[in-house]
DNA sequence: TTATAATACATTGCATGCAAACTAAACAAA
DNA sequence: TTTGTTTAGTTTGCATGCAATGTATTATAA
């Protein structure tokens, strides 16, 4: 059939897409406790984990575009979970890191990310590895720089 | 480590959330050309599939929230790329249904399923079998209705 | 039959996602 | 040094995504 590969049930694309807003869904709940959005979320996991980083070194952990990198730091900066102040070596730079509200959070979702992994279904070691692997493999593709 | 959990390179979330977005960028090309966003061109799949439907049909298939599609429609209308009328046995349900331009650009679509999955990386028909599998398993869990 | 609940959509408010345009600072070449 | 260019961030405009609210319309229970 002339049309067959137009069906949604073909789409990698649309499973990814579909997948992605359902998870984005269930975190909700989860993040409301925390009082975060889901790419707040992120955006503060790139920071518990680099404690200290300009915008650009954020936006390739956490993948999230520049633009709204930009706009969601100011609301976690807003929410005094993050310090933002202009870097003294090259002033085009700025450097975010932690406040003490900030780290406080960070064992306050300790364990998001192993309720968040059983309530997206019952996979096995294997399968969450081949996922992995999958998903790094289409990302490389996806993210060339990093 | 007890923090180990929350690196983001053991955020399977992340992947798909990373993956999703950059999906929907890389299509941007081929979508301009014809005129469509991503959730449109996911909108006119699941309208090429079923030729007529009402909402709630088009939000189970295509899986966008009816908030959503509701605007998603209306644009598509403008284009006249759909027509939408209500429904005679049941008032409160839409019809919705392909115009000749709406036809006219499966035509054109034809080609873009396999213009992107060559663009998402080479993956061998195990590994695409494999990643669909992964994906409707999640998919499952986070859309129980469907 | 009438009050009540459920259904199908529409609308609203807020938070991205993203391309494009813009600003300021650092670099590089002539 | 002066000019042109790249870089780091910001801002803007448009299109979702989504929860919550609102509105008809239909189905149901008493």
């Amino acid at each position: 059939m002339e049309y067959e590969n137009l069906k949604l049930n073909r789409q990698i694309c649309h499973r990814v897409y579909a997948a992605s807003n359902g998870i984005i869904r269930l975190y909700k709940n989860s993040l409301d406790k925390l009082n975060l959005t889901y790419p707040q979320y992120i955006t503060m996991l790139a920071l518990w984990e680099l404690e200290e980083a300009n915008i650009k070194e954020i936006q390739a952990l956490s993948k999230i575009d520049g633009g709204s990198l930009s706009l969601i730091l100011k609301k976690l900066e807003k929410k005094k979970l993050i310090k933002i102040k202009h870097s003294e070596q090259d002033k085009r730079k700025k450097i975010c890191s932690l406040t003490k509200d900030g780290l406080k959070k960070k064992e306050m979702a300790k364990n998001v990310p192993m309720t968040m992994l059983h309530k997206i279904g019952n996979f096995s070691k294997e399968e969450i590895f081949e996922m992995v692997r999958l998903l790094d493999k289409m990302n490389a593709k996806l993210y060339p720089s990093s």
